[in-house]
DNA sequence: CTGTGTGCAAAGGGTTTGCAAGTAC
DNA sequence: GTACTTGCAAACCCTTTGCACACAG
């Protein structure tokens, strides 16, 4: 999967800002806050970031992730339609501010109350991580 | 229920204000952002229910919920023994704002993997709610 | 007198916006 | 030329902190 097709994909054109913050949320394992990618991205602005990833989020290319860390985490879709099956659960560390993604563990479907329609889900699981707990 | 009781059990000192936080918070049938506790309590100061909200967290007599509206929301824990069984899952509606308990819906247990503890979940679905999609 | 509670003002952090310069077509 | 992209600085929103006064034991 290439920052190209996956811009392409969504309908936004390319430039070279949107194709870095693309190929890092390509190439993290995890969520990443936009000063993470900032961080990485040592030559880019941040206003120039955070435009991106709202565009990107518009046209659900990205979703985002509250860890309730004070920043919201963006990961890239991983399905191209528009059904968010490949939603999964994360796990936030306390202690190490790391969030991972439970790629085995799938959003459960949830039952609305008549009327209701749902259009994203956000499953967040704090604790103390493996490598933290020690 | 009552401001005291839920104080008292939780083992903080009664105190205007904080009586005052908790009644807000038994009353309300949603879970309430700052804010919006300081605009029912127009006469006390934003920085006295910041502080009273962070000691009932620390208290585990009231969790937050993070619903992506940018605000943390504060509910009362309904149980008063330490495991999370009562927990359940949130709604949180893109148009009008609010934040409503889904009751009926407990928070799945999720299997995490080896070394790894949970101390908290936080389960919001985003959508539009019956009122707003007349 | 000592400790606790509270309000006010200011600081802090994370994110977004206004604007102007730069770039591509 | 026209539209799009980007960086810089400033604004914004929400929350927390420093400090001083007030009150209770």
């Amino acid at each position: 999967m290439t920052p190209e097709i996956i811009l392409k994909r969504a309908g936004i054109r390319l430039s070279p800002v949107r194709e870095l913050v693309v190929k890092v949320l390509i190439e993290a394992a995890q969520p990443l806050s936009a000063a993470e990618i900032e961080e990485t991205l040592d030559t880019v602005d941040r206003s120039s970031i955070s435009r991106t990833l709202t565009q990107l989020c518009e046209h659900d290319a990205v979703h985002t992730i509250e860890d309730g860390s004070g920043s919201v985490k963006y990961e890239l879709c991983h399905s191209s339609d528009d059904d968010d099956n490949d939603q999964h659960v994360h796990f936030h560390c306390l202690r190490c501010g790391e969030t991972i993604c439970l790629n085995d563990s799938l959003i459960p479907e949830i039952t609305l109350p008549e009327g209701f329609t749902a259009h994203s889900a956000n499953f967040v699981i704090k604790g103390i991580c493996a490598g933290c707990r020690k």
